[in-house]
DNA sequence: CTCTCGATGTTCT
DNA sequence: GAACATCGAGAGG
């Protein structure tokens, strides 16, 4: 029997990343709304980590959906995306920003602070979730894998899309593809 | 409010 | 050796 996130990951991450807004992360004591997305799709988009092709890193792109990839950025920030499409098509979607539902006190002793400024940022989804590269390859429908992902509990009211952010080494056709997606009057990091 | 800059480690050239 | 899907502090308006 198919987990309920399949039919949202089992399509293009351009789809994906839209299909996702409001969906759920848990993860122990914290719960948390999908705010933002951005979507990575094929080798042939130069945005994409696995434009490099199939690496040691990139692997994890390939696996088809509902695999964690997380990464380091900048030496210093973890990155959460969830796979998507299917097995043999390296496509993501980078998780950017989400609203805590539960688990605050939580969130305010990793991060330093609560409210908004708290979880608006990719780096900041990981700190406040407590993901680090441990969770790298792990499957969500694993028995032990510790994220789920479930419905929204609350519908999506409307969706804004716009140029995914930082991806601007990519050429101006894929740094300008509007896989960014975001819902307004949520703590976004970047709304517009 | 805006802008600049440094931190820091993995990946690929 | 360069580049990198970022963040936060600090300076200036």
């Amino acid at each position: 029997m198919a987990a309920p996130w399949q039919t949202v990951l089992e399509r293009p991450a351009p789809q994906a990343a839209r299909a996702l807004l409001g969906w759920e992360l848990w993860l122990g004591e914290v719960r948390a709304r999908i705010v933002e997305t951005e979507g990575y799709h094929t080798e042939a988009d130069l945005a994409c980590h696995a434009s490099k092709g199939c690496t040691p890193r990139t692997e994890t792109l390939y696996t088809g959906p509902g695999t964690l990839y997380v990464y380091l950025c900048y030496g210093m920030h973890w990155m959460l995306n969830l796979t998507c499409c299917e097995v043999g098509i390296p496509s993501a979607v980078l998780i950017r920003s989400i609203a805590v539902l539960e688990g605050d006190q939580v969130v305010r002793q990793r991060r330093g602070r609560s409210g908004p400024q708290a979880t608006n940022g990719p780096g900041k989804v990981c700190a406040a979730l407590g993901i680090t590269g441990a969770l790298n390859r792990q499957r969500l429908d694993a028995a032990d894998c510790p994220l789920a992902l479930l419905p929204p509990s609350r519908p999506v009211r409307r969706a804004q899309r716009g140029p995914r952010v930082g991806v601007a080494y990519a050429g101006s056709e894929w740094a300008g593809k509007p896989w960014r997606f975001w819902e307004p009057g949520w703590p976004v990091a970047s709304p517009r």
